[in-house]
DNA sequence: AGTATTGCATTAGAAAAACTGATCCATCAG
DNA sequence: CTGATGGATCAGTTTTTCTAATGCAATACT
């Protein structure tokens, strides 16, 4: 981060309330400010950034483009720190939770589950983010974060929530119900441990030299496409659990072996919890516990 | 929003560079400051939230449990506004988009069709905000954001992506094959105007006195509980099309109504797009448009 | 047309803040 | 016991922010 590439919180604050009303003066009005300062306010802001925020005209005051792709930002920025620093204070508790998890669980677990989330919790607002193809990135964003990986990987604070199971699966009438692994097409997702190799080791075997592994960039490619009759794909029992349920997968082979990563819930210690995060992590928990 | 709840930017800075270097003397460096300027901001800001940030020990700094607490919440501002002004001023080009759409969209539409998208534009980095259960919050997040509503209720620079048709969709085995839209279990979500009661109404009748329908918050969960087996569901065209196609779905009537609502694209003007919005963009109306 | 009004820009100076440098104090290492 | 480390404090300076007064251009009104 170069914090030197940020404009002093006054001059957006000014920006913000001038694009709102349009105005100087009824900004400077809100902010117990005089027209003249806010004038200042957005002449140094628009310097900085080099460009023009406002096309003034005598009467009217208009956004140019760049002030309307510059206003969502600077809002947000003060959302985020007004909601989060009124919460801190002790104002409005906010009943929003901030969630955040990888696409397949979003999509094979959570989504299933929501009408259940919302029985036990009706007052709970959900705000989900899903980084795709960037699972560095965790974000500062979310109250509550859900992360797939190893053990080791986690940070002290991670509670471990699944102890899966992996074994293949394919759709249900997958070459004639004889499937070959030796032979079809495999999915699996990159960066995990628990993947083909593994599972074909675990019986003591090796895949033949010629036998590729197609390797998507998420968890639910590859689920989707064994899901679409394009092969076999390593399935986590968790994950799967519903779609076996419900026929759109199968497991053509007996042989599972223990999935070496889990899903691990990253929340705030209990006491400092807020509502939200404390009502969606019991139910969670409990919905594993189940 | 209560502009005089926040803190100046500079204590937030100052706080954020001692928290990263738990040190107040290192932060003062990063930050080109003296370690007195720093101690006085922290102590400015502790004053303002009316908490203590560090523990100080002689030889070494903690962060309280409110410091912990508080400290993403800055950070998640810092990295909005330092992103957002570094890519305005055209420093680092962002190759990360975030997306804004509803839970169904992207469970529905988008997730089966990320890896045409990841094969389109394999450098894109997607991150997607998906609020649950407060489609109000239209968030200033997202550079670009699916819409789902009538033509009036969308901003001018909206672009109608879909043309849909609604009609009953249920599980394959349900009810015999016999579904009997007069008796069975209907599900809907609510707040949108193709609905039961209009497509009842579209073939000049009426649902029977007694006949309810279950609302459900989200058109996920409608259409989740028709898979299941529940009963019938109000299906849309485009989100139906994969289910319908892989036989989880199928429509046990014939007729079918205009869908009063579409998808609606809302981006940046085409001139202030960043490459990733420009990229996503245009595969999406390439996408509906095949 | 002439005048009043509205609304942003500009300037100089006052007020407030941010920052520094010197110094103090507690703790820990040796 | 001594030196070094790292934060706290304070007085004074520098910088930023803000105001008040004024100017200017365009519109509204008579």
């Amino acid at each position: 981060m170069q914090p030197s590439a940020l404009p002093p919180l006054g001059w957006l604050r000014a920006f913000e309330a001038a694009a709102r009303h349009l105005s100087f003066t009824q900004a400077a009005v809100e902010l117990n400010l005089t027209q003249s300062a806010i004038s200042q306010h957005i002449r140094n802001l628009e310097g900085f950034l080099g460009r023009e925020l406002f096309v003034r005209r005598t009467r009217s005051l208009m956004l140019t483009n760049a002030g309307v792709n510059y206003l969502p930002i600077v809002r947000e920025a003060f959302d985020i720190l007004a909601a989060g620093t009124r919460s801190f204070i002790g104002g409005t508790p906010h009943n929003t939770l901030n969630l955040q998890c990888n696409l397949a669980f979003s999509t094979f677990w959570l989504a299933p589950r929501m009408a259940r989330l919302k029985a036990a919790h009706p007052w709970l607002v959900l705000n989900l983010v899903t980084p795709i193809w960037d699972p560095e990135k965790f974000a500062h964003t979310a109250a509550v974060e859900i992360r797939f990986g190893r053990a080791a990987d986690m940070p002290a604070t991670a509670q471990r929530m699944t102890r899966d199971r992996v074994f293949p699966v394919c759709a249900p009438g997958y070459a004639e119900g004889a499937p070959d692994w030796r032979r079809d097409p495999l999915f699996e997702c990159g960066g995990i441990m628990s993947n083909w190799d593994y599972w074909v080791a675990s019986q003591g075997e090796a895949l033949p030299p010629g036998q590729q592994v197609t390797i998507s960039s998420s968890y639910t490619f590859s689920l989707t496409a064994a899901r679409s009759g394009a092969g076999l794909a390593m399935g986590h029992e968790t994950l799967c659990a519903d779609l076996l349920n419900r026929g759109e997968l199968i497991r053509p082979f007996d042989h599972e072996a223990d999935l070496l990563e889990a899903y691990f819930l990253i929340a705030p210690p209990e006491r400092d919890a807020t509502k939200p995060s404390r009502a969606f992590c019991d139910w969670l928990m409990q919905e594993f516990s189940a």
